[in-house]
DNA sequence: TCTATTCTGAGACTGAGTCGCAGTAACAAC
DNA sequence: GTTGTTACTGCGACTCAGTCTCAGAATAGA
């Protein structure tokens, strides 16, 4: 039962931004679909953030600089690069998505405070290893996984 | 790597409800909260799903038998049911909530299919203790968690 | 039985997310 | 560069899950 474990408290993602947005229009010329101004400009500012965030808190982030985005386009564009793999959406424990960018980080599980609201990220190999032993022995394809661990963090303890 | 992984496509809860309505009414005694009616009726309506329900559906369940039950009262049961711990609150991967008895039940894990909805439970002690480990390693006290597996089932692979 | 307290139901409300539509922008073909 | 097709955007209305308020009803302890 040995294992590096992997704390992720907080990740930079500068400089992927310009690959991501390959990435992006790759996705989006595969489905037909066209890179538009707001399209960019929602990629860029998902890269730009480290941590979870809301949709609504991207949007948030648009209308008090003045950016005029409107939230059907957040929503349209957050599914558009949910789809294309770039992004994550998540459900921490609340009827609201989470989403995060996935593109350059490691896949990793949460664990949140109960106390502080504080998320943790962290990845461990062991963990995976198991769950697609589990997988197989039952017989089940995964695809993707999440596993989410509610509880105290040190400093809440 | 050894380890029984139990796999609990239904679990038939039958007999249990007597059981869960004492500890449900010590729970409402410990928070000055009452047994009436309505909750039991829910106590009893829940302990006989074998499955993952919505708020909803269980409200339906209600009302096309011609109980009269509010939408509210339904939602502030399950909140005490919750609260209680005979009750567990999951996300599906999806805003709305699920919920399923936990009473008499083992902790289990969720793999849902992609193609067909399928929800199959499972549990996996290895997976718990790697769990565990982790906590410890990065010093933070779990009090609960889910695993979600989404990908595609025997069947439909 | 009396009384304090909590509970219920109805409906208004909230917040997240979706949809339809009219006008606009991207992009490929010429 | 112009044109035509297709997809996109913003708006506002809408849906759906869940919450809140309040008046009248039920519970449980004294």
């Amino acid at each position: 039962m040995a294992g590096k474990i992997r704390s992720h408290p907080k990740t930079g993602a500068a400089g992927k931004t310009a690959e991501g947005e390959g990435l992006f229009r790759d996705y989006l010329a595969s489905q037909h679909l066209k890179m538009t101004g707001e399209r960019r400009r929602i990629l860029e500012e998902v890269f730009s953030i480290s941590e979870h965030f809301g949709a609504d808190e991207l949007h948030l982030r648009f209308v008090s600089r003045k950016i005029p985005m409107s939230r059907a386009t957040i929503y349209r564009a957050l599914d558009h690069l949910v789809k294309s793999g770039l992004v994550r959406r998540v459900y921490l424990d609340q009827k609201k998505a989470f989403y995060e960018s996935v593109h350059g980080r490691r896949h990793h599980e949460h664990m949140i405070c109960l106390s502080c609201g504080k998320v943790i990220e962290f990845s461990d190999d062991p963990l995976e290893l198991r769950q697609d032993e589990v997988c197989r022995n039952l017989k089940f394809k995964p695809l993707r996984h999440s596993l989410r661990i509610v509880g105290l963090c040190s400093a809440c303890q």
